[in-house]
DNA sequence: GCTTATATTGAACGGCGTTCAAGAAATCTG
DNA sequence: CAGATTTCTTGAACGCCGTTCAATATAAGC
């Protein structure tokens, strides 16, 4: 019951996070409480209280922590060229990382705050920098002057893809997601290109 | 601690599931609790376990009682006509379930059995209805003998559908779900008829 | 009426999130 | 350096949770 000095509050903060991180990635939102990324990082579990607030506080900093590593694995693959060549890169690498880390994504949509709560400004603002990288790819096919446009199929293309990993790794549909990922996304740009240019108001290519 | 014979094994079952949808609609998962359902008929906990195997087996089948639900209001909805009215119709009437049962919608993802087991196979049978919805409003757009490729669109557009629920729900995009819904049901069906048939080969239209 | 089978329960177990007084170490003050 | 003060850490505690089970009172079968 004593003042310790062997981390600072930094370290123990990191600590946490991974020890959070590994028991989640192994054994989902189940596993995950408070006691045992306690005894995972040698420390008691009222400790975990003055680095957090609570344990859902805990699991949307692991979140936040996710949505950067998603963010780094599409940026790198980020290719130029055409859309659909960019689109579909981008599709199979966040289907890659929904397969290596099910666990951690699924958290990502399977913890909900109690009643009242939001997700901080910076959860939001993550998901964010995620829709823009789906925006560049989009770019071609918008000319300037209609970025509300372009939000708007990036919002769509993202909610499509969200919802091929979301179903895929709840195994209802055993189907390949990336095989419907491809069919998403050439389709819907198909759709953009050479649409029926109605309510929604998709473009002609530029 | 005596035997009752207030009310049969079947109605404990339905006031039981009642019970629990009750609470689940206005609480969610986080306030569904074993010994809360109980008290709310009048049981004690240990009653439920005669009913269920455990709680996740309860919300099992809480879960397929809103699959239902969804498919009721899904078909009554169908209409007839071009695929793509059918298919902004069904989605319209989806993403108002959604809406109307937010909480109810959410457990049937937010749940996750544990570690090995699978969902039961009512369960996806239940799925494979709702897909057969979406198929059936695709059907103009395929000839015969390609039930494969409509299957695969149907499944690429529940995805879609869910993708823009699952989100919206979530908060993530404050935009409409609608418009988003419209554009992906008209852009996508757009690829589809007038698609550049690439390797996921979607047809001319009949 | 007697026996058997069944339904129901309260108590119990271990674990959970969370709080907090107590105390020890680190830090500050002189 | 000593004494005062702040900060950190903890174990115990509270009230929940899911789940099990012996005890028991009732229903059903004979």
């Amino acid at each position: 019951m004593a003042r310790r000095s062997d981390h600072s509050r930094d370290e123990l903060y990191e600590m946490a996070l991974a020890a959070a991180r590994e028991i989640a990635e192994a054994e989902g939102l189940r596993g995950l409480t408070a006691r045992r990324v306690a005894a995972k990082i040698g420390y008691s579990a009222g400790t975990l209280y003055n680095l957090f607030e609570n344990l859902d506080d805990l699991i949307v900093h692991l979140n936040g922590g996710t949505l950067d590593a998603l963010y780094e694995a599409l940026a790198d693959a980020r290719p130029d060229g055409e859309p659909e060549a960019a689109l579909g890169a981008m599709a199979r690498t966040y289907i890659g990382f929904t397969g290596a880390h099910p666990n951690l994504w699924n958290i990502l949509f399977e913890h909900r705050l109690p009643e009242g709560q939001d997700l901080p400004e910076g959860h939001r603002a993550k998901v964010r920098r995620l829709l823009g990288l789906l925006e560049g790819a989009l770019a071609p096919l918008f000319p300037s002057g209609r970025e509300r446009e372009r939000l708007h199929s990036a919002r769509v293309l993202w909610c499509g893809l969200h919802g091929i990993c979301s179903l895929t790794s709840a195994g209802a549909s055993p189907e390949s997601a990336t095989a419907m990922a491809n069919s998403l996304v050439t389709n819907y740009v198909a759709g953009l290109r050479y649409g029926t240019a109605r309510a929604t108001g998709p473009l002609r290519p530029a």
